[in-house]
DNA sequence: AGCACGCCGACT
DNA sequence: GTCGGCGTGCTC
């Protein structure tokens, strides 16, 4: 009999790949293990099993494999099945989501290690390209591909390294690296030869000639006396006052014994748990609510208006759930991961909670991996751990094993969908699928929902939960519209500031309370325009003019990051007459400094959080009241809780109302109530001005009122009108190429084809609003789906469709995204 | 996605 | 004449 293994490898291609194995390898082997195999000519790759068996391949001999990689599973079967809905779902390969799903450090790949060969050889014959590696190799025992490059300053070496190979001055070979490490500390203890008194009164005797190892051999006495742990090597050492040096000795003389203990990276620092809150009735009636809908829906939309205590009322659930023994996780923008809710939770929870987000390194995403992993519904010591997790969207691809709930707070944000790379998908529909792989209860918060959520409530796909009031019945802040229009026909504007606004902030800041004013777009200014020819300098490589950035003095591109320094006078034309056009935070950040010098302004945005730190120095310097007004972009609106903020100012809603998309009116809805509640959250009323040309927009008047349900109503109105999501559902592809032709005519192939089958409900081609980014051109097609039509046959459709593009030579170098749900 | 093979322009 | 550009095809 032979045996058999189907592989899945991080690559994007659609199918598995099948390895032959012996029969002891097939014994130990399990579904969910790393294996390390080879493939195409010389590269190895890490891969996942996901099929054990005896079908021998009929067209192609199976390679043996390299390595196995591990002794148990670290992926189980309800993981695999997650994969493979993502995959079918969002429409690419196993291979993506696998890429997405591991920790880098789980995915080794092959290096190639160049090493100089012993003997020697005539430098003459070198040219001068395999000289510089020869040379280099002098002074490092081995090289890598990537040093190559770097020591040549091109991409393609390997000629090179063929000539250098064939003249016998190196040698290759495949390495793989276990890129993981265990984070190990160094602790000492006294040797066990000296455990009794009459052993240890003759080894201080010994060393009563050397004062140093005395001393420290006593102080090791004295800290594990004191503390009675293990004791560090670097303990010892700062305790002591002495050098690594003398320890060093101690330990080589057998007087001292050195041991390692793996610690985790990730470490919970802070006290004992503390009870959690108690509720409010108006909490108690909802979390009553919630644990009725879960009786007969498995999802549960709760919607609460700012600052009502959602948190509280997860804490109650969380708490009940891991009480039964069961996993909960907690999904979260990206960017709330760093702020107050997450230290709440760690109060009441403890070393139970496990954080998973972007900014841990690799090293410390397996530890936390393998803390999930291991904990088993077994009351072992370690699966105290990771009983909860708190994380971004990646965080849905974490070997849970046995989950009882997931929360996703602020489930409308757009973050949830992951964008660039495949697989796109969105964490809060993929968890909904992961809550019915564990029978497990979704719970989804927000106080602004997104449209798909609502309207499945009122499918009564989703049950449905309110929370109306404001913890301590802080009343909704007073949000009042300001016609810029009209203001400035009135000559009543200070640059971008109303006389109302100037007036509001004023009385603010003088009964020393906080500002918040938004604008959603960073920079200087977007164009600056030549008053003379009109002329305005543009991105080299992307069809946007550049943004002016005064902090740096720079015209910057934020789309590709091109950068250059601004110009006194226009480029066409040599006037010296420029003009700024629009405006952005930095824009707004100045002006708020000559309009109010005697107090302190800071932003927030992309620009000024870039640092690892540099988003929670901002909010710690506004949480401690060293800043006055803060102004920022959209960030702001993301789990920020400030106490002392009376006064939000939004400069100006027409941007994003008029921004070129279907849910624009609903994404403008949220972030301006978004951000109004971060104004008024303690027990004084907040107040909130919003600036526009436009003041009886609908979806103005909806913010203004606080009255979701209307903007609900005439939105799912032009959705359905219009054949949007969530009524339709929608599929976009988009092509991408360098050559414009090529993706014009490619798009139209495209399009017609789709039209030959799904007829009327293709839209397109069309060029999107920024035809080329980095330099590469863009066209984009949509697929609208009637509710009735099955998916899995539409995007059959689509594949094949697909399929037959790609075998047309012309349009093979355009590259294809699809893109389900549109997100 | 990589990476090798194979065919055409610009350099010694 | 070669070096090196990238179009094409394949990976168990």
């Amino acid at each position: 009999m032979q045996y058999f293994i189907d592989v899945i490898i991080p690559i994007p291609l659609p199918k598995l790949f099948t390895y032959s194995i012996t029969l002891s390898e097939a014994n130990f082997l399990s579904v969910g293990m790393r294996v390390s195999v080879p493939f195409g000519k010389s590269k190895i790759y890490t891969g996942i099993v996901s099929k054990i068996h005896n079908q021998e391949p009929t067209i192609y001999e199976a390679k043996e494999i390299h390595q196995i990689l591990d002794d148990t599973p670290i992926v189980n079967q309800k993981q695999l099945q997650l994969w493979q809905w993502i995959a079918n779902y969002y429409m690419c390969t196993l291979g993506d989501v696998m890429r997405a799903a591991l920790p880098s450090a789980f995915i080794l790949e092959s290096e190639t290690v160049i090493t100089k060969q012993k003997k020697q050889i005539d430098e003459s014959v070198l040219k001068d390209d395999e000289f510089l590696v020869y040379e280099a190799l002098h002074h490092q025992s081995s090289l890598k591909i990537h040093d190559i490059s770097n020591i040549l300053d091109k991409k393609n070496i390997l000629p090179v390294i063929n000539r250098l190979i064939e003249k016998e001055v190196i040698t290759v070979e495949e390495e793989v690296y276990e890129k993981y490490k265990p984070k190990l500390v160094r602790y000492v203890k006294l040797h066990s030869n000296f455990s009794s008194e009459t052993a240890l009164q003759k080894l201080l005797d010994d060393l009563s000639r050397a004062p140093k190892q005395h001393d420290v051999v006593m102080i090791l006495f004295s800290i594990s006396a004191k503390t009675k742990k293990p004791v560090k090597v670097s303990d010892l050492a700062k305790k002591s006052g002495s050098s690594n040096a003398i320890i060093k000795a101690l330990i080589d003389k057998g007087i001292l014994e050195e041991y390692h203990i793996q610690i985790d990276r990730v470490q919970y620092s802070g006290g004992n748990n503390e009870a959690t809150k108690r509720l409010n009735d108006y909490q108690k009636s909802a979390l009553s609510d919630i644990k009725k809908t879960f009786n007969n829906h498995s999802v549960t939309l709760l919607h609460g208006v700012t600052s009502s205590g959602k948190t509280e009322i997860y804490v109650k659930l969380i708490e009940d759930v891991i009480a039964s023994g069961k996993q909960v996780l907690f999904l979260l923008p990206e960017i709330a991961l760093t702020t107050q809710l997450v230290a709440r939770l760690q109060k009441y929870f403890g070393e139970q909670v496990s954080i998973f987000h972007s900014k841990y390194s690799a090293h410390e995403r397996v530890e936390v991996w393998n803390n999930v992993l291991h904990n088993s519904a077994s009351a072992s010591p370690l699966s105290s751990k990771a009983k909860i997790v708190l994380g971004a969207r990646s965080s849905i691809f974490l070997p849970f094993n046995d989950l009882g709930l997931i929360v996703v707070d602020e489930e409308h944000e757009q973050s949830f969908k992951q964008f660039d790379p495949a697989p796109r998908y969105h964490a809060r529909d993929t968890a909904v699928v992961l809550g019915n792989i564990h029978q497990a209860k979704v719970l989804l918060g927000s106080a602004t929902p997104s449209l798909e959520s609502y309207f499945n409530t009122k499918q009564n796909k989703y049950g449905f939960v309110e929370l109306k009031h404001r913890f301590n019945d802080v009343l909704m802040p007073d949000i009042e519209l300001v016609d810029i229009k009209d203001k400035l026909k009135k000559k009543r504007m200070k640059g971008h500031f109303s006389d109302r606004l100037i007036e509001e902030m004023t009385e603010t800041l003088k009964a020393g309370q906080q500002v918040i004013l938004f604008q959603n777009r960073r920079g200087f200014s977007p164009i600056i325009e030549c008053k003379t020819c009109g002329h305005s300098p543009q991105c080299p490589n992307c069809d946007v003019s550049l943004t002016y950035h005064q902090y740096r003095n720079q015209l910057r591109c934020h789309y590709c990051s091109y950068n250059s320094a601004i110009m006194q006078d226009c480029e066409a034309c040599g006037s010296q007459d420029l003009d700024n056009k629009g405006f952005g935070t930095e824009q707004i950040e100045e002006e708020v400094k000559l309009l109010f010098p005697d107090y302190k302004v800071a932003r927030m945005d992309l620009d000024t959080t870039r640092g690892k730190y540099g988003y929670e120095k901002i909010i710690t310097a506004l949480e401690q009241q060293e800043v006055d007004v803060l102004v920022g972009t959209q960030m702001l609106t993301k789990g920020l809780d400030f106490r002392n903020v009376k006064l939000v100012g939004i400069m100006n809603a027409d941007n994003m109302l008029n921004f070129p998309d279907f849910r624009a009116h609903e994404r403008s809805f949220q972030l301006m109530l978004q951000v109004s509640g971060r104004a008024g959250r303690t027990d004084e009323r907040g107040k909130v001005l919003i600036q526009t040309y436009n003041p009886h927009h609908n979806i103005l008047q909806q913010v203004s009122t606080n009255n979701y349900i209307d903007m609900f109503n005439e939105q799912m109105d032009d959705r359905f009108n219009y054949k949007y999501p969530p009524v339709f559902k929608q599929i976009k592809i988009t092509l991408k190429h360098k050559d414009y032709k090529r993706v014009d005519d490619a798009s139209i192939w495209f399009s017609k084809s789709l039209r030959q089958v799904f007829k009327g409900n293709v839209l397109g081609p069309e060029s999107p609003p920024i035809g080329r980014i980095r330099n590469q051109f863009y066209k984009n097609i949509l697929i609208k789906i009637p509710k009735q039509q099955s998916l899995v046959k539409t995007k059959e459709a689509i594949i094949k469709i697909n399929n037959s593009f790609l075998s047309i030579k012309d349009f093979r170098s355009v590259k294809v995204i699809l893109n389900v749900d549109n997100f």
